[in-house]
DNA sequence: CTTGAAACCGTACCATAGTACGGGACTTAT
DNA sequence: ATAAGTCCCGTACTATGGTACGGTTTCAAG
Protein backbone atom coordinates (compact mmCIF):
# COMPACT_ATOMS: atom_id res chain seq x y z
CA UNK A 1 0.00 0.00 0.00
CA UNK A 2 1.23 3.94 -0.80
CA UNK A 3 0.34 6.26 1.40
CA UNK A 4 -2.64 7.25 -0.92
CA UNK A 5 -4.09 3.56 -0.49
CA UNK A 6 -3.69 3.99 3.06
CA UNK A 7 -5.43 6.99 3.66
CA UNK A 8 -8.52 5.82 1.43
CA UNK A 9 -8.67 2.93 3.59
CA UNK A 10 -8.60 4.68 6.98
CA UNK A 11 -11.04 7.55 5.85
CA UNK A 12 -8.39 10.54 6.46
CA UNK A 13 -6.19 12.71 4.09
CA UNK A 14 -2.85 11.99 2.68
CA UNK A 15 -1.84 14.90 4.64
CA UNK A 16 -3.18 13.60 7.97
CA UNK A 17 -1.44 10.63 8.02
CA UNK A 18 2.05 12.60 7.07
CA UNK A 19 0.98 14.66 10.13
CA UNK A 20 0.97 11.49 12.43
CA UNK A 21 4.16 10.34 11.45
CA UNK A 22 5.48 13.52 12.87
CA UNK A 23 3.93 13.58 16.02
CA UNK A 24 5.36 9.80 16.26
CA UNK A 25 1.52 8.29 16.05
CA UNK A 26 2.64 5.87 13.04
CA UNK A 27 5.72 4.77 12.23
CA UNK A 28 7.42 5.74 9.33
CA UNK A 29 7.14 2.28 7.48
CA UNK A 30 10.34 1.50 4.28
CA UNK A 31 10.39 3.11 1.26
CA UNK A 32 10.47 1.49 -2.20
CA UNK A 33 12.16 3.77 -4.70
CA UNK A 34 10.88 6.60 -2.49
CA UNK A 35 7.75 6.00 -1.69
CA UNK A 36 6.50 4.50 1.87
CA UNK A 37 5.11 1.30 1.56
CA UNK A 38 2.40 0.35 4.54
CA UNK A 39 1.45 -2.77 5.35
CA UNK A 40 -1.71 -3.96 7.26
CA UNK A 41 -0.74 -3.44 10.22
CA UNK A 42 -0.33 0.50 9.54
CA UNK A 43 -4.06 0.26 8.72
CA UNK A 44 -5.21 -1.29 11.75
CA UNK A 45 -2.98 1.15 13.97
CA UNK A 46 -4.76 4.00 12.11
CA UNK A 47 -8.12 2.75 13.05
CA UNK A 48 -7.22 2.29 16.29
CA UNK A 49 -5.98 6.20 16.29
CA UNK A 50 -9.00 7.26 14.98
CA UNK A 51 -10.91 4.72 17.33
CA UNK A 52 -9.29 6.85 20.50
CA UNK A 53 -10.36 10.29 19.16
CA UNK A 54 -14.40 9.21 18.83
CA UNK A 55 -13.80 8.24 22.34
CA UNK A 56 -12.84 11.62 23.00
CA UNK A 57 -8.97 10.89 23.36
CA UNK A 58 -6.47 13.69 22.32
CA UNK A 59 -4.02 12.17 20.00
CA UNK A 60 -1.13 12.13 22.79
CA UNK A 61 -3.72 10.23 24.99
CA UNK A 62 -4.05 7.88 21.76
CA UNK A 63 -0.37 7.58 21.44
CA UNK A 64 -0.10 6.18 25.03
CA UNK A 65 -2.51 3.90 24.63
CA UNK A 66 -0.76 2.62 21.43
CA UNK A 67 2.41 1.84 23.48
CA UNK A 68 0.48 0.45 26.45
CA UNK A 69 1.81 -3.10 26.95
CA UNK A 70 -1.73 -5.24 26.28
CA UNK A 71 -1.11 -6.91 29.54
CA UNK A 72 -1.15 -3.54 31.74
CA UNK A 73 -4.71 -3.04 32.56
CA UNK A 74 -4.48 -1.01 35.23
CA UNK A 75 -2.79 1.56 33.14
CA UNK A 76 -5.61 1.26 30.77
CA UNK A 77 -8.04 1.50 33.00
CA UNK A 78 -6.36 4.39 34.55
CA UNK A 79 -6.24 5.99 31.35
CA UNK A 80 -10.32 5.52 30.94
CA UNK A 81 -11.22 6.61 34.09
CA UNK A 82 -9.36 9.60 33.99
CA UNK A 83 -11.24 10.40 30.62
CA UNK A 84 -14.58 9.36 31.96
CA UNK A 85 -13.87 11.79 34.67
CA UNK A 86 -12.76 15.03 32.33
CA UNK A 87 -16.43 13.72 30.24
CA UNK A 88 -18.53 14.30 33.54
CA UNK A 89 -17.03 17.32 34.45
CA UNK A 90 -17.64 18.39 30.80
CA UNK A 91 -20.88 17.60 30.88
CA UNK A 92 -22.09 18.82 34.14
CA UNK A 93 -20.38 22.32 32.89
CA UNK A 94 -22.49 22.23 29.36
CA UNK A 95 -25.68 21.42 32.19
CA UNK A 96 -25.43 24.43 33.49
CA UNK A 97 -24.72 26.62 30.59
CA UNK A 98 -28.32 24.92 28.89
CA UNK A 99 -29.83 25.63 31.86
CA UNK A 100 -29.02 29.03 32.32
CA UNK A 101 -29.69 29.74 28.38
CA UNK A 102 -32.95 27.47 28.92
CA UNK A 103 -34.43 29.90 31.84
CA UNK A 104 -33.64 32.96 29.81
CA UNK A 105 -35.36 31.91 26.92
CA UNK A 106 -38.29 31.17 28.64
CA UNK A 107 -38.61 34.13 30.27
CA UNK A 108 -37.74 35.82 27.16
CA UNK A 109 -40.46 34.04 25.13
CA UNK A 110 -42.70 35.28 28.09
CA UNK A 111 -42.43 38.51 26.30
CA UNK A 112 -43.22 40.71 29.19
CA UNK A 113 -42.60 44.56 29.19
CA UNK A 114 -39.25 45.69 29.70
CA UNK A 115 -35.79 44.88 27.12
CA UNK A 116 -35.40 41.26 26.77
CA UNK A 117 -33.60 38.74 29.24
CA UNK A 118 -31.11 37.32 27.13
CA UNK A 119 -29.77 40.57 26.33
CA UNK A 120 -29.61 42.01 29.54
CA UNK A 121 -27.78 38.76 30.78
CA UNK A 122 -25.72 39.13 27.69
CA UNK A 123 -26.15 42.12 25.84
CA UNK A 124 -25.66 45.51 25.79
CA UNK A 125 -25.58 47.44 28.83
CA UNK A 126 -27.50 49.97 27.63
CA UNK A 127 -24.56 52.84 28.59
CA UNK A 128 -23.11 55.69 26.27
CA UNK A 129 -19.22 54.84 26.44
CA UNK A 130 -19.73 51.28 25.22
CA UNK A 131 -20.76 51.88 21.31
CA UNK A 132 -20.03 48.64 19.03
CA UNK A 133 -16.94 50.12 18.54
CA UNK A 134 -17.46 49.80 14.72
CA UNK A 135 -14.34 51.53 13.72
CA UNK A 136 -12.08 50.30 15.87
CA UNK A 137 -12.69 46.95 13.90
CA UNK A 138 -9.36 45.66 12.60
CA UNK A 139 -9.77 42.04 12.30
CA UNK A 140 -13.57 41.10 10.86
CA UNK A 141 -14.11 40.02 14.36
CA UNK B 1 -9.91 54.19 35.48
CA UNK B 2 -6.36 52.69 33.65
CA UNK B 3 -6.81 49.55 31.49
CA UNK B 4 -5.00 47.55 34.59
CA UNK B 5 -7.67 48.92 37.02
CA UNK B 6 -10.20 47.50 34.63
CA UNK B 7 -8.20 44.32 34.12
CA UNK B 8 -8.23 43.92 37.80
CA UNK B 9 -12.22 44.87 38.32
CA UNK B 10 -13.01 42.28 35.29
CA UNK B 11 -10.89 39.56 36.48
CA UNK B 12 -9.32 39.21 33.54
CA UNK B 13 -5.69 40.17 32.53
CA UNK B 14 -4.81 43.52 30.74
CA UNK B 15 -3.80 41.50 27.93
CA UNK B 16 -7.18 40.20 27.47
CA UNK B 17 -8.59 43.80 27.23
CA UNK B 18 -5.89 44.74 24.46
CA UNK B 19 -7.36 41.52 23.08
CA UNK B 20 -10.80 42.52 23.34
CA UNK B 21 -10.10 45.88 21.87
CA UNK B 22 -8.37 44.42 18.64
CA UNK B 23 -11.13 41.96 18.26
CA UNK B 24 -13.66 45.03 18.51
CA UNK B 25 -15.47 43.87 21.42
CA UNK B 26 -14.58 46.86 23.55
CA UNK B 27 -14.62 50.11 22.03
CA UNK B 28 -11.35 52.22 22.36
CA UNK B 29 -11.98 54.38 25.41
CA UNK B 30 -10.79 57.95 24.96
CA UNK B 31 -7.26 58.77 25.96
CA UNK B 32 -5.36 61.36 28.71
CA UNK B 33 -1.64 61.73 27.92
CA UNK B 34 -1.35 58.04 26.12
CA UNK B 35 -3.39 56.25 28.50
CA UNK B 36 -6.68 55.07 28.17
CA UNK B 37 -9.30 55.73 30.22
CA UNK B 38 -12.24 53.75 31.03
CA UNK B 39 -15.93 54.44 33.15
CA UNK B 40 -18.12 51.99 34.38
CA UNK B 41 -19.84 51.20 31.24
CA UNK B 42 -16.79 49.53 29.69
CA UNK B 43 -16.38 47.54 32.92
CA UNK B 44 -20.07 46.50 32.64
CA UNK B 45 -19.64 45.84 28.73
CA UNK B 46 -16.42 43.38 29.97
CA UNK B 47 -18.37 41.68 32.08
CA UNK B 48 -21.20 40.78 29.78
CA UNK B 49 -18.80 39.35 27.72
CA UNK B 50 -17.43 37.07 30.43
CA UNK B 51 -21.18 36.32 31.19
CA UNK B 52 -21.66 35.08 27.87
CA UNK B 53 -18.64 32.96 27.52
CA UNK B 54 -19.99 31.55 30.52
CA UNK B 55 -23.31 30.65 28.96
CA UNK B 56 -21.24 28.69 26.03
CA UNK B 57 -20.67 31.55 23.58
CA UNK B 58 -17.98 32.63 21.54
CA UNK B 59 -16.33 36.05 21.39
CA UNK B 60 -17.99 36.48 17.80
CA UNK B 61 -21.37 35.61 18.98
CA UNK B 62 -20.51 37.61 22.59
CA UNK B 63 -19.99 40.53 19.71
CA UNK B 64 -23.34 39.63 18.03
CA UNK B 65 -25.08 40.01 21.59
CA UNK B 66 -23.82 42.75 22.42
CA UNK B 67 -24.58 44.92 18.91
CA UNK B 68 -28.01 43.81 19.60
CA UNK B 69 -30.64 45.85 20.16
CA UNK B 70 -32.71 45.63 23.63
CA UNK B 71 -35.60 45.04 21.91
CA UNK B 72 -34.89 42.75 19.21
CA UNK B 73 -36.25 39.55 21.00
CA UNK B 74 -36.35 37.30 18.49
CA UNK B 75 -32.65 38.13 17.60
CA UNK B 76 -31.72 36.91 21.10
CA UNK B 77 -33.94 34.25 21.57
CA UNK B 78 -32.65 32.37 17.96
CA UNK B 79 -29.03 32.97 18.75
CA UNK B 80 -29.90 31.10 22.60
CA UNK B 81 -31.76 28.53 20.90
CA UNK B 82 -28.64 27.68 18.41
CA UNK B 83 -26.60 27.74 21.26
CA UNK B 84 -28.45 25.12 23.04
CA UNK B 85 -29.09 22.78 20.33
CA UNK B 86 -25.46 22.91 19.81
CA UNK B 87 -25.19 22.25 23.67
CA UNK B 88 -27.23 19.30 23.15
CA UNK B 89 -25.42 18.11 20.43
CA UNK B 90 -22.31 18.40 22.33
CA UNK B 91 -23.56 16.41 25.49
CA UNK B 92 -24.96 13.39 23.38
CA UNK B 93 -21.34 13.20 21.90
CA UNK B 94 -19.83 13.57 25.20
CA UNK B 95 -22.43 10.65 27.17
CA UNK B 96 -21.94 8.10 23.70
CA UNK B 97 -18.23 8.58 24.60
CA UNK B 98 -18.73 8.23 28.73
CA UNK B 99 -21.02 5.17 27.57
CA UNK B 100 -18.53 3.42 25.44
CA UNK B 101 -15.41 4.06 28.11
CA UNK B 102 -17.75 3.01 30.88
CA UNK B 103 -18.24 -0.22 29.18
CA UNK B 104 -14.81 -1.04 28.55
CA UNK B 105 -13.80 -0.25 31.41
CA UNK B 106 -16.41 -2.77 33.37
CA UNK B 107 -15.22 -5.18 30.95
CA UNK B 108 -11.58 -4.20 31.89
CA UNK B 109 -12.61 -4.66 35.46
CA UNK B 110 -13.88 -8.36 35.10
CA UNK B 111 -10.27 -9.24 34.75
CA UNK B 112 -11.01 -12.25 31.95
CA UNK B 113 -8.15 -13.86 30.35
CA UNK B 114 -6.95 -12.39 27.58
CA UNK B 115 -5.85 -8.62 26.47
CA UNK B 116 -7.01 -5.88 27.65
CA UNK B 117 -10.62 -5.04 26.27
CA UNK B 118 -9.95 -1.52 26.51
CA UNK B 119 -6.04 -1.84 24.67
CA UNK B 120 -7.91 -4.34 22.08
CA UNK B 121 -10.29 -1.48 21.19
CA UNK B 122 -7.65 1.99 20.77
CA UNK B 123 -4.61 0.48 21.85
CA UNK B 124 -1.65 -1.47 20.03
CA UNK B 125 -2.89 -4.20 17.07
CA UNK B 126 -0.53 -6.17 18.66
CA UNK B 127 1.17 -6.51 14.66
CA UNK B 128 4.80 -6.13 13.78
CA UNK B 129 5.33 -3.08 11.33
CA UNK B 130 4.07 -1.20 14.10
CA UNK B 131 6.63 -0.35 16.58
CA UNK B 132 6.33 2.98 18.86
CA UNK B 133 8.20 4.69 16.22
CA UNK B 134 10.44 6.28 19.49
CA UNK B 135 12.81 7.75 17.14
CA UNK B 136 10.72 9.53 14.13
CA UNK B 137 9.80 11.65 17.25
CA UNK B 138 10.98 15.11 16.09
CA UNK B 139 8.47 16.83 18.45
CA UNK B 140 7.62 15.89 21.87
CA UNK B 141 4.29 14.32 21.00
C1' DC C 1 8.33 9.95 -24.99
C1' DT C 2 5.52 12.80 -22.97
C1' DT C 3 1.88 13.85 -19.92
C1' DG C 4 -0.63 13.40 -15.70
C1' DA C 5 -1.18 11.36 -11.23
C1' DA C 6 0.73 10.54 -7.03
C1' DA C 7 4.60 10.55 -4.02
C1' DC C 8 8.11 13.43 -1.64
C1' DC C 9 9.64 17.62 1.31
C1' DG C 10 9.46 21.82 4.13
C1' DT C 11 6.83 25.47 5.45
C1' DA C 12 2.94 28.22 6.24
C1' DC C 13 -1.80 28.68 7.42
C1' DC C 14 -6.85 27.83 9.63
C1' DA C 15 -9.73 28.57 14.05
C1' DT C 16 -10.02 29.82 19.16
C1' DA C 17 -8.73 32.51 23.04
C1' DG C 18 -5.60 34.25 24.74
C1' DT C 19 -0.23 34.77 26.70
C1' DA C 20 4.40 36.40 26.31
C1' DC C 21 8.17 39.43 24.85
C1' DG C 22 10.90 43.42 23.96
C1' DG C 23 11.63 48.20 23.81
C1' DG C 24 10.13 52.93 24.47
C1' DA C 25 7.37 56.47 27.03
C1' DC C 26 5.48 58.29 31.13
C1' DT C 27 4.03 58.66 36.00
C1' DT C 28 4.74 58.18 40.88
C1' DA C 29 7.17 57.67 45.06
C1' DT C 30 11.18 58.07 47.73
C1' DA D 1 16.53 62.71 40.27
C1' DT D 2 16.43 58.21 39.83
C1' DA D 3 14.12 53.83 40.10
C1' DA D 4 9.87 51.22 40.05
C1' DG D 5 5.66 50.55 38.16
C1' DT D 6 2.36 51.19 34.23
C1' DC D 7 1.35 52.19 29.97
C1' DC D 8 2.05 52.01 24.94
C1' DC D 9 2.88 49.19 20.52
C1' DG D 10 3.75 45.37 17.38
C1' DT D 11 4.87 40.79 16.91
C1' DA D 12 5.37 36.07 17.98
C1' DC D 13 4.14 32.09 20.49
C1' DT D 14 0.95 28.51 23.11
C1' DA D 15 -2.29 24.32 22.34
C1' DT D 16 -5.08 21.16 19.10
C1' DG D 17 -5.73 18.78 14.85
C1' DG D 18 -5.16 19.08 11.00
C1' DT D 19 -5.18 21.64 5.80
C1' DA D 20 -2.88 23.92 2.05
C1' DC D 21 0.97 25.39 -0.97
C1' DG D 22 4.79 25.18 -3.95
C1' DG D 23 8.34 22.75 -6.04
C1' DT D 24 10.72 18.28 -7.22
C1' DT D 25 10.85 13.28 -8.52
C1' DT D 26 9.13 9.12 -9.92
C1' DC D 27 5.69 5.95 -11.80
C1' DA D 28 2.35 4.16 -15.24
C1' DA D 29 -0.38 4.77 -19.37
C1' DG D 30 -0.94 6.11 -23.94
Amino acid sequence: MKIGDLAKAGGVSVETIRFYQRRGLLPEPPRATGARRYGHADLERLRSIRAAQTAGFTLEEAAVLLALNPENRSAARALAETRIAAIDERIATLRAMRAALHNLAQDCARDEPGPCPIITAFGSPVQESAKPATKARARSV
